[in-house]
DNA sequence: GCAAGGTC
């Protein structure tokens, strides 16, 4: 009696069919260059097999592309209806051939709308129609024991409304997108007379909007002038820069009457504040926020990152890069990872502190994710001399994981209010007293400390440099690719795995330009 | 040479 069980992609095969495996060591096996493995539980024997995401997609049923418009569409093979799906075929072929020893079908891919959608469309047509008696695994997270349960409780049934919920969605997101799409093209060549592919969609049109809106919102902006009273402070023979009580004065008499006042005079301390604060420690990646990082600090685009982050990924350097999680379980063996960092001569100091401590408690976010964990570092060491972009992403998601479990950095804050002739100036000043999580994370923050003497009230101090400032009001800044990953994520627009790509096509089109 | 969603 064989089983086949079916996976969402090739890692997941791989850690199923561990789990599953008395001995823990399945056979691997492969069809050309799709893996599968055989795996014995008890009596049973499991053919484990990784799809490849979503093998089938819904395309028209006619295949001309000037057809406008269509609302007849159907499954088909993914490699039919794109291009760069080769191995799609390849593939579907292997499922279909180890379909044909199974007696019994399992669907064990993600616990979600694709997941259950892309499971259902190849059982039904790779696997014969075994859509309807597939039993299906329900996990959340990919470790021994979770599976082991699952299969142990296996559910009667794949999740039929939900998979409802999943053919709609792709039918609708295919009408909207592929018909607009067609009839803008069409449009644009009778107007132009020439071909230019434009594109929009539920994703897509929307992104573009706030584009839109933006600019709009900067082009009607009046700019209004303000005045700034810019002004420094010598002590002990330091010159520092003092702010005025109203950051912005929009009056040029009130301004030029305040310089007037001030003029000459000395200034008087008469408040000291000091003020002590904890900064917590950042939490793990999710990809998004590995991506506006990435470009924060090496302006990569967010596809670009992607891209860097799943090269990483498949050469085991770090695990698995789609992910909304800001967390990281406690499966994951924190210690030996470290341990294992630490042959790296530059993160030998900073492992070794974190191995000192009592317990590794990571400073978790709210982002969640039902299918992987935040972005870390496997531990293991590239084998080969990683490219400059490769290397710094890999610093980067290896310093984060290592700050995640760092002490909160204590800072302090002193607020020093000077009187001039009745009017406030304000000296800050700040620094570090603690480091913290800062240690680990250093090269990507910013840490400027500004060291004031020792000042008490009622101390005289000379004003120096005293002029006034005028100044604009700025529009609102446009997005780049950063900030608008930033925007769909808060709106809830794209996917994870998709909102890169979506800006890519943003430009691509000609829609947008610049920055990148 | 059309969408958006999986995944490599």
């Amino acid at each position: 009696m064989k089983t086949l069980l079916l996976c969402e992609k090739p890692s997941a095969a791989r850690r199923i069919a561990k789990a599953l495996d008395d001995s823990g060591r399945p056979a691997e096996r492969k069809i050309g260059k799709v893996p599968y493995y055989e795996s014995k539980r008890g009596e049973r024997q499991l053919i484990i097999v990784p799809a490849l995401g979503h093998l089938y997609t819904v395309a028209p049923k006619v295949r001309d592309r000037n057809v406008y418009p269509v609302f007849d569409f159907e499954w088909v093979p993914r490699h039919e209806a794109e291009r760069n799906a080769k191995e799609i075929e390849d593939w579907i072929n292997a499922i279909s051939r180890l379909s044909k020893e199974a007696q019994e079908f399992i669907l064990a891919t993600d616990y979600d709308i694709e997941g259950a959608t892309l499971g259902y469309t190849i059982l039904k047509y790779a696997c014969g129609g075994k859509e309807k008696e597939a039993k299906r695994m329900k996990f959340s997270t990919l470790t021994t024991s979770e599976l082991r349960k699952s299969y142990s409780e296996l559910l009667d049934h794949i999740e039929f409304p939900m998979i409802e919920a999943g053919i709609c969605r792709h039918l609708l997101d295919a009408i909207y997108g592929i018909n607009l799409s067609r009839a803008m093209t069409v449009a644009a060549k009778r107007w132009s007379g020439r071909y230019a592919t434009l594109s929009t969609g539920r994703v897509q049109g929307p992104s573009l909007k706030f584009l839109a809106d933006r600019e709009r919102e900067i082009n009607c902006c009046v700019l209004l002038p303000f005045w700034r009273i810019n002004a420094k402070v010598g002590i002990d023979g330091q010159l520092f820069d003092i702010e005025y009580e109203k950051k912005t004065i929009k009056n040029q008499k009130e301004a030029a009457s305040i310089i007037e006042d001030c003029k000459g005079r000395k200034g008087e301390i008469s408040k000291v504040e000091v003020r002590e604060f904890q900064q917590k420690p950042p939490v793990p990646f999710d990809l998004g926020t590995l991506q506006r990082e990435a470009y924060r600090l090496f302006k990569y685009t967010p596809r670009r990152t992607a891209d860097i982050a799943e090269r990483l990924y498949l050469e085991a350097l770090i695990s698995y890069p789609r992910t909304s999680s800001q967390k990281l379980p406690r499966t994951i063996n924190y210690q030996a990872i470290l341990e294992s960092l630490g042959k790296e001569s530059r993160y030998r100091k900073l492992t070794k502190i974190l191995l000192e401590k009592e317990n590794l408690i990571p400073n978790e976010g709210k982002g969640y994710d039902p299918a992987h964990p935040a972005v870390y570092p496997t531990g293991n060491l590239p084998e080969r001399r990683l490219s400059v972009p490769e290397r710094r992403i890999w610093d980067l998601v290896v310093r984060r994981f290592m700050a995640v479990f760092g002490e909160p950095a204590v800072k302090q804050s002193v607020k020093v209010s000077i009187d001039v002739n009745g009017h406030t100036f304000y000296l800050r000043g700040r620094r570090i007293l603690k480091e913290g999580w800062l240690i680990f994370y250093k090269p990507f923050v910013q840490i400027e400390d500004v060291i004031l003497p020792p000042l008490k009230e009622g101390q005289i101090v000379e004003i120096k440099d005293l002029s006034l400032e005028k100044n604009f009001t700025k529009p609102p800044a446009r997005y780049n690719p950063s900030s608008l990953l930033k925007k769909m994520e808060d709106e809830g627009i794209g996917t994870k795995a998709t909102r890169a790509d979506i800006i890519d096509t943003l430009y691509t089109r000609g829609y947008v330009s610049g920055e990148r």
